[in-house]
DNA sequence: ACCTGAACACCGTTCAAGT
DNA sequence: ACCTGAACACCGTTCAAGT
């Protein structure tokens, strides 16, 4: 039965002109968006490309490489998704806000794909250095966000993240990350949900005795 | 190889009076500590606790029963040290923070653990309502906090909490996630890295152009 | 009630070939 | 250079027994 979804979805195209590795990492991200993490398999990404289970290994070393391809991908998406939103924010919302509701939103949109490429222990390993790039260029949003709030967020020579650029980046990683498993139950009507996102993200810039932000409620 | 790390990390006691159910518990969670999630199998579980592989059947459904059974115990973990936070809170520092401190520190300590969980996909499948009910319970310390900082968090009746709850808890969650990850570097001094931690938190609470909350930087 | 052992379908990975 | 196929050790899970 799994076979046939996996035909249907990525028919095998053995010389369809693309290299098989980014046909290898499309598949692999078919399999993770339709069957969770415990579905992306290397030889099944082999089946759907229509290779040998042994042919992924001319391209990947092992498997954590080929899901840290797919990771990679995920964090150019994100960054582009920032970007968009960066381009037309909404009238009425102060400054910033509009790329941490587009966060948010994106890891709600692709839930499996943002748990790898948080939860699946690719980074800290410190190999694959383009997928560290990539999650860093993603970074370089929320300080960019964080500069049109208003803080002060000096340049960061490497390591250390400035502590104001990591709160806000922890702000709308903890709650995507709380509200994709359902620890945070958002709105379904997609209104309400933005609503909702942009009173959390307000929420806690506004400490209790300071005067409340200019927020569109 | 692996089999003597685990024969001498948890001897195999079939008859040691305790039930196998819990034996098998701590037995995936010494596994989980010492080798991952990958190295955290049924039938490693089996063998540590010295019983067949098919044993673990009489007590758990499957896999993820006893991975539910392991996270439980993490959250009733992590809101010990929430309590054990509270109690005895440093004087300088404004309310709250001595427990947001200690849920960081608590993840840092356990990342596998913590890892499990939240990123294992445990809680939106709605099984394992104990598991439910110890991940609420850890919530539950969170708005108290929000409370004690000057937040007003109104009863949240079942389903959705209110936004500054949800705001805390993110925060909090966001940075020991992606501390974990090594996204965001910690100093590994002691007292360096707690007051990188007050700092995040203490940012994310005062925006630019309110006065500066009082933090014993 | 509780545990065992054989068996099945799957997986990641190594190795020896094939063109 | 790139791909194949057999093989190995492992895993989760089902089934038929054993006490």
């Amino acid at each position: 039965v799994t076979d046939i979804i996996e035909e249907l979805a990525t028919p095998a195209r053995p010389d369809d002109g693309t290299d098989l590795k980014s046909r290898l990492t499309a598949a692999a991200r078919g399999l993770l968006e339709r069957e969770g993490l415990a579905g992306l398999t290397l030889r099944a990404a082999a089946r759907a490309s229509g290779v040998s289970h042994m042919a992924p290994y001319r391209h990947f070393a092992d498997k954590e490489a080929l899901l840290a391809s797919v990771a990679e991908e995920g964090f150019d998406d994100l960054a582009r998704a920032l970007d968009r939103a960066a381009a037309h924010g909404a009238p009425g919302e102060p400054p910033g806000m509009a790329e941490g509701v587009a966060y948010v939103l994106f890891a709600l949109a692709n839930p499996s794909l943002y748990r790898l490429m948080f939860g699946a222990q690719l980074l800290p390993c410190a190999r694959f250095p383009g997928l560290i790039a990539a999650a860093e260029a993603a970074f370089a949003r929320c300080i960019a966000a964080a500069r049109m709030v208003g803080y002060d967020c000096p340049e960061t020579e490497g390591a250390a993240p400035s502590p104001v650029a990591a709160a806000l980046w922890a702000l709308v990683h903890g709650l995507s990350s709380l509200a994709i498993d359902g620890l945070i139950p958002l709105p379904d009507d997609p209104a309400a949900r933005r609503a909702f996102i942009v009173q959390v993200l307000a929420a806690s810039l506004t400490p209790p005795g300071n005067p409340p932000a200019s927020v569109a409620a």
